[in-house]
DNA sequence: TCTTTAATGGACCGATTGGTTCAATATTGT
DNA sequence: ACAATATTGAACCAATCGGTCCATTAAAGA
């Protein structure tokens, strides 16, 4: 056995002088801040104060603006993604219940919407990196989305093609969803949509 | 009868130098070039470019960078506005082809997306007259789907609550489609996206 | 023709942007 | 104790940001 450890660079200190911050509570603030503001708009200062780190310390750590999003992101939708897929584990037997949660668990953000929804759509595809983990975001949401569609609408034996569509169309429509909590939709219009859903697959 | 004519300042030119340049030509250039960088990650030199005007001709004309994005916004919202309501109007006898003509217009805009969706994700509810411009945008879609899919359903005669929900599901749908082409899905995936709107549809 | 009015070109502006550099500091391994 | 190593804080940076100012130019009205 060798005596390398699998341990982060950051975990168990070395040398030097130690941390002052937790990085994963930095990342979790980080993301807030990101989400709520966006890309461009979230200036290093605003992360510097968010943080409570200097610049030094952000940079040692995190590198650039771009590697710290870009890391913020990936955190994100892995989170996101993660939870997801244990709901379409689970959804096995609970057939219509288990896509009705789904669901709900989408909408619990309300009007915070989706921070890869508020930031991805900003940068366009002019990062390819970014670009890259959108995709993957909707490639993994449209998967667990499958699973749980299946499940849910079993009993009445829909065609492959029906069911590919109606993932395509609520994966569209989460996306919408969350682009319309970002750009100031009240209460009562999110309201509206998450009505919408429910209704749309009790008719299933 | 008075003198006032209902003319605006820039079209019969009146007293001093005549402009070089005509107002709608630039405003449907700088669309183009917000609809491709979004608002923040244009500026003011890349308009200057795209326009061809130099700061002073713009800041006369235009105003401010917020101001000009403004105007635009609404312009593109307007325009696109007419088009979706001569279609419903049109929609009366043709039935389910007049949904599927909405929808092919929307989708003929393919990978380019919406500028609206591009932009109003990005300045999110830091600017209240974007984000009210972006709920008229949503509004008049959606009054437009409404009378639309009424008329391509009306055949199976679905209660209003029903209908209600496929016009907040095909919104949902339509902004997520603009904002997956925006974050760079391919063709392939756009595709994927807009069959499956067709089959939806013709399940109803 | 000559005054009035508007558009133009470009110099100029302070503020802010993301990012770098380095001495001072704090810790661990020897 | 001391060398090695890493973090920290703050000063500093060039570049770019959106925006203003003003002398010059070009037309219309009198």
């Amino acid at each position: 056995m060798s005596t390398i450890e699998t341990a982060e660079a950051s975990d168990a200190p070395g040398r030097g002088r130690p941390r002052k911050f937790d990085e994963e509570t930095v990342l979790d603030a980080l993301t807030a801040l990101f989400w709520e503001k966006g890309y461009e708009a979230t200036s290093m200062a605003d992360i510097l104060k968010a943080s409570g780190l200097n610049k030094s310390s952000l940079y040692n750590s995190f590198g650039s603006k771009k590697d710290l999003f870009r890391r913020i992101l990936d955190r994100y939708v892995e989170t996101r993604m993660e939870g997801f897929a244990q709901m379409a584990e689970a959804s096995g037997a609970a057939g219509k219940g288990a896509l009705r949660a789904f669901l709900e668990a989408v909408f619990a953000f309300g009007r915070a919407g989706c921070l890869a929804v508020n930031t991805t759509t900003e940068l366009g595809t002019s990062d390819a990196a970014v670009s890259n983990v959108a995709r993957i975001y909707r490639t993994r949401i449209r998967a667990a989305l499958r699973i749980v569609i299946e499940a849910a609408t079993a009993h009445a034996n829909p065609g492959a093609e029906l069911t590919e569509a109606r993932t395509e169309m609520l994966l569209g429509f989460l996306l919408g969803y969350a682009m319309s909590a970002r750009t100031g939709a009240d209460e009562a219009e999110m309201t509206g949509f998450t009505a919408a859903a429910y209704t749309i697959i009790e008719d299933w």
